[in-house]
DNA sequence: TTCATTTCTTAAACTACATTAAGTTTTTTG
DNA sequence: CAAAAAACTTAATGTAGTTTAAGAAATGAA
């Protein structure tokens, strides 16, 4: 049932079946059609979402209408709205399935007792949020040393298939520039 | 000697005397003059660091030679390059003090075994790294949702005193535009 | 308190990217 | 498989922010 997520827990920690038990009776899982929502404008995210198989996206709406990509979640990643999700307020963030998705949710009234029913899982999301932190420091220091051109021919270099993956439009935002101008540098070369 | 920290740590979970002094042993705590380095590019980054006082700034050089800074921490919040520090790799970023500065660092050789002997503070690294990341997600929202002027603007009217207490220069580059463009913006009104 | 260094300002010329708008291609759906 | 919707392209025009360069102001050191 969950085997994708305790798969990935055991990377990192040592999960016993029994404690796999506990889990599983905090979870859910569930699958998400292309373009439908988890998350929209003024709602209350739910749950903390783990990416089975499928492609998510977090976006927002900029104040001239423009859907802005924050961040995309393939297999094997988390991905929610953090500050809504901890506590529980509206929501400025849509998180959308980008393609036909698995996924795992564990939802905000389970989340801290998770915590305390498996103590152990402290050091699981402790490594994980390492990697987000890591992830963060890589895309910020990406969007300050390069024009959108380079920005997008590097990130093309490094994840060739997942450029392939998704609409342009929504890499064009992730990577900071409108969809036109993706076509113009695709064009030129 | 390290209550500034201890004190932090009491406001998430709670760690005794004992576990205080365990703690302390793998700690270090010291002045950095303004302008001084913590960490230089090519270096491989020592510490994780926690500002007791004053102000670190972390950044990198673009390819046009200019300062780009990616992160500011004041009192109370953790700093460090992650992927350097976890990895013991070269960096390609600076850290640097941009006031007097007091930190307690605690020692890559260290971090390990800081979690094998105190598993509890798993948890209170949780919770800073998803404050991190709440952190992250906004700051990435706000780069994304606005103009350069409104950046400046806003950030001012969230935080006047800090605006006040850092180099314009430094300020600029956090936000994303020039010094130059800075002056602009203020000469305005 | 003076000299040197660092930081900030001003302004003109320039450019990377946005906007707009229309047309074309691809994908989805009944 | 046909029609509609979504995604992509092209090109002309516009602009937010950069670059360059020089001078002014603030800060720090001796």
């Amino acid at each position: 049932m969950y085997s994708a997520l305790y798969n990935h827990i055991n990377k990192f920690i040592d999960l016993s079946t029994g404690e796999q038990e506990i889990l599983a009776s905090m979870l859910k899982s569930f699958s998400v059609k292309k373009k439908a929502f988890l998350l929209t404008e003024g709602q209350t995210c739910r749950a903390n979402y783990f990416v089975v198989k499928g492609c998510l996206r977090l976006y927002f709406i900029d104040i001239k209408g423009a859907e802005q990509t924050t961040q995309f979640a393939i297999e094997n990643w988390w991905i929610t709205d953090l500050t809504s999700f901890l506590f529980q307020n509206p929501s400025e963030f849509y998180i959308q399935a980008a393609e036909a998705t698995e996924v795992i949710a564990i939802e905000q009234h389970h989340y801290d007792e998770m915590f305390l029913k498996l103590p152990k899982l402290e050091r699981y999301f402790r490594l994980i949020l390492q990697k987000n932190h890591q992830a963060s420091q890589r895309r910020i220091k990406f969007l300050y040393s390069q024009t959108a051109e380079e920005r997008y021919r590097h990130f093309n270099s490094l994840f060739p298939e997942f450029v392939q993956r998704v609409p342009q439009y929504m890499l064009a935002s992730y990577l900071g520039f409108t969809p036109e101008f993706l076509s113009k540098i695709r064009a030129k070369k």
